[in-house]
DNA sequence: CAATAGGTAGACCGACTTGTCTACCCAGCA
DNA sequence: TGCTGGGTAGACAAGTCGGTCTACCTATTG
């Protein structure tokens, strides 16, 4: 594999179960196996490669969301299917994102607060996608009024959001009482 | 002020616009006005300090939260109240809550991702203990169903944990659409 | 008066941080 | 053959981290 790629894995693995600033460059080069000038080759700094590996985090993360919803016709079905992939995704279950450890874009606007941060900026525009890719499916159902689209929207983002925070913080998994 | 309470208020402060790890003992002891011996006299580590500032918060927030939740009867009115002064604190309106940082339960969280690290155990407690507030208030109400009272205060905290999360990531602060 | 508790300033310790550097290795290629 | 790019190991610099320590300074109080 690609060196590059796989200092960016290995720094998001690490990245995403124990935090930014727990995790220093000496370990990051360590576990991965590679020279501390081969990561400083590629990348100019610690945080321009975080900004890598949260690039790399978006891309998985719009990809996997993106076919985890692609059958479906109604409001429902979409709002149940949205609610039953996340719930996956808390257990563990979808490999691409690896062993569940809360959203690595909250999590990262927590330790980057400034909103002049690229970091936080990146963060921001990842949720925004997302934001935009639930109104985009929804849009896609048969029985939206699109008068509704941009409330529901909002509030299928809001529940998502709420499941995450949720999930890694008190351990709940499983929402039945929101697929109805 | 007792010199304990003022190390804590200007630690919390701190701590919760800059997060845990950005924010040195030095930075502390200097914006507080002590000397260093003063503060490992009062706190063993930085540990037990930001412990002490977690117990600080949970009690205020707690308050906040009991008081802005009060006079109500139906579901419906202590939903909007819910939401209401949620959008207050967004919008720092909260002298007692501060700047609104999000929750520094949540991001504290993010930074202590161990569950079995004593500072992870006390966010989410702090979260348990805001759901039973809310299924406690629910349940006061005069028109709901007691087979409803856990799923609907579930519910009630996947909003309301929702919001926090999009208020500081994208900087939504209102949310006229969940009051209905 | 003397003892004590709580405070000050700041030197100091060892460990760790990000980032730079030298010196060397090796495969591909003109 | 010799140059170049990407790799290795690891020493090093400069600074910060949490935490300890000495020396001294008041108040309060038995």
């Amino acid at each position: 594999m690609d060196k590059r790629t796989h200092i960016i894995l290995t720094a998001l693995s690490l990245f995403y179960q124990k935090g930014i600033h727990s995790v220093g460059i000496n370990e990051i080069i360590s576990v991965a196996g590679v020279a501390k000038k081969t990561m400083y080759h590629h990348f100019a700094s610690k945080d321009e490669l975080l900004l890598a590996c949260l690039s790399e985090r978006h891309n998985r993360f719009l990809n996997w969301l993106t076919h985890a919803t692609s059958k479906l016709t109604t409001v429902e079905e979409f709002k149940v299917a949205l609610i039953s992939c996340h719930e996956a995704w808390f257990n563990s279950e979808v490999t691409e994102l690896g062993d569940f450890n809360g959203c690595l874009f909250i999590n990262t606007a927590a330790e980057f607060a400034d909103p002049a941060s690229p970091i936080n900026q990146a963060c921001k525009e990842h949720k925004m996608a997302v934001q935009q890719l639930i109104k985009q499916r929804l849009s896609a159902c048969e029985n939206i009024e699109s008068s509704q689209l941009d409330s529901h929207s909002h509030y299928l983002m809001t529940l998502v959001e709420g499941m995450i925070c949720q999930a890694k913080l008190v351990g709940i998994k499983q929402f039945p009482h929101l697929k109805q």
